[in-house]
DNA sequence: TGATAATTTGGGTGAATACCAAACATTGAT
DNA sequence: ATCAATGTTTGGTATTCACCCAAATTATCA
């Protein structure tokens, strides 16, 4: 039982968690350092650092992919997001202006917010850039390690 | 003149700025320091790099005060902080919790996402946490250095 | 199987934030 | 007016995050 923060995690590990569960297969190290424009040592480092705290499995020179904890968390990040975008569109953002406004700051939102404002939003099942769920994301404790 | 993103500030130095804003005269080290539970000498050299980028007058031993320029962009940080708390409040937030969640991340939300609120929430004029200005908060280009 | 491409490692950098110890300035009490 | 106590700054060091380059390593395919 691990109880999350939403907050363990960097800018920058977020994004790597958000784009492997997207890809929702094993990745390479080139296909995340080309997306987010930054070179392959760098990505490969942050990849270790992910992989010693559990978020994934990382095979050398193979790829990496999300382990069952990395999953639920990473599902967690998305439905932030999602959440977060869908309330910046109900002040006028568009989708991309939304998903980039949130982008910046997302990292630093706790789950605790996250669930209070998706519950007063009547836990919608559509974001401004993608589906909603609810199950999986650590509504409840969460078993780990 | 000078356009600002927002983003210009880490969430330590928006941190001070704000709260020199609020005592509205010049502040020692000390009651920064003493106020953040950080070391003086960690205060003192954050209030250094301030001064070097316009934001203040330091004199040594003696204190801190905004510069004009200082002035204007502090109370853009506090109107973000509490055009942001107020969303929050919308959503069941109480205004400590609103508040709490903001601080966390109110440093890496842009002036063009909370001039779209604030427009889009009708240019309230009071906060949860005190009241909200829309004249000298650089809601135009301002001049700068 | 050997060249090419992908990946990792090792070594650095800079920003942000913090601490400690020592030097220095200010102030207040005698 | 002086000096001790207090407040402040400087210099040095550490950590985390995020990034780069060059060199070594592994994988892959022709």
């Amino acid at each position: 039982m691990t109880m999350i923060t939403g907050l363990e995690l960097s800018p920058r590990k977020v994004d790597y968690l958000k784009f492997i569960l997207k890809k929702g297969r094993t990745v390479k190290t080139t296909e995340i350092s080309s997306s987010f424009k930054v070179d392959p040592s760098t990505t490969s480092k942050t990849l270790n650092e992910l992989a010693a705290s559990g978020y994934l499995n990382h095979v050398p020179y193979k790829g990496a992919d999300l382990t069952q904890y990395g999953e639920m968390y990473a599902e967690f990040l998305i439905r932030r997001h999602r959440i977060m975008s869908l309330l910046l569109s109900h002040y006028g953002f568009s989708s991309e202006e939304a998903c980039e406004e949130v982008s910046r700051f997302e990292a630093y939102v706790s789950k605790d917010a996250v669930d209070q404002i998706c519950s007063a939003m009547g836990h919608p099942m559509f974001g401004v850039c993608g589906e909603i769920t609810h199950e999986k994301c650590f509504h409840d404790a969460q078993k780990h390690g």
